[in-house]
DNA sequence: GTTAAAACCGATTGCCTATCGGTTTTAATT
DNA sequence: AATTAAAACCGATAGGCAATCGGTTTTAAC
């Protein structure tokens, strides 16, 4: 999955504001960019048929509202860039940290200890409250 | 940066047999797809272009060989991809982990922790060896 | 039913990979 | 040095996708 300049400034600001029209994502993105209205308008159509975005009508227009995590997504990205240099078995994620560790510093070998750490107590969790 | 079903078929060619000509990797690559050896002789050209590659003259033909390793070709991509998301002093890597780790079992999170733990000993090393 | 707004369609441009045929360069060989 | 065979290089083409936007159709408000 690839997605371009104006579809990663469109879905950035969806997360920032949720459930909003094309003419609201114009506006916004004019602060950036010079784009028409039907030009965003089109990027919005091809995040929707791509699944990162929902919609729902109100009067005459669309609110949009991302459907995927910016997290989620970032997630995705990385398996879809990944997944070829990576043999089956292994994890995308693992072979990854593998490769961008050597730029982390101690806060972020910190931060992602904690995140490991909150990982195994929902397993923990999952584990117990399976009744 | 975006690379080609071909062009990954080289590298993950080249990383494991570096030193090799065209002729040699167009062999190789037919058990896995047909493509002309001028088909192949782009890529590696368009590859040689884009720094990811090195190359020496022997004879006639030039011998290539990957000029990037696998896990940092990973990293660069990984980056590629995700930077965009990700605030300065944010890892992508750190972002993405937070929505991949609710898949992660028991031992994939021992293996990223001993990972950690490695990387803990190589700043060490790097902190006392600055004489 | 009219009309104004917004969605949708289609065409175009630009960029990049993949694809090869054909020409030029290059280096062995006689 | 001239020949020749091999390999590099060039250029053209096709195909895919984002970005671009004008113009037409749909839709809903009045």
């Amino acid at each position: 999955m690839f997605l371009g300049e104006l579809e990663k400034q469109v879905l950035q600001y969806l997360w920032s504001s949720p459930g909003v029209d094309v003419k609201r994502v114009h506006a916004e993105l004019s602060k950036q960019r010079d784009s028409s209205l039907n030009t965003v308008q089109s990027a919005l159509e091809r995040l929707f048929k791509k699944g990162l975005l929902s919609r729902e009508k109100q009067g005459h227009a669309y609110l949009y509202r991302a459907e995927v995590a910016r997290n989620d997504l970032i997630a995705k990205l990385i398996d879809s860039v990944a997944s070829d240099f990576v043999s089956k078995g292994e994890s995308s994620l693992i072979a990854a940290f593998s490769s961008v560790s050597t730029e982390m510093d101690e806060a972020q070998l910190d931060r992602l200890e904690q995140l490991i750490e909150i990982q195994r107590q929902q397993l923990k969790k999952g584990d117990s409250s399976a009744d």
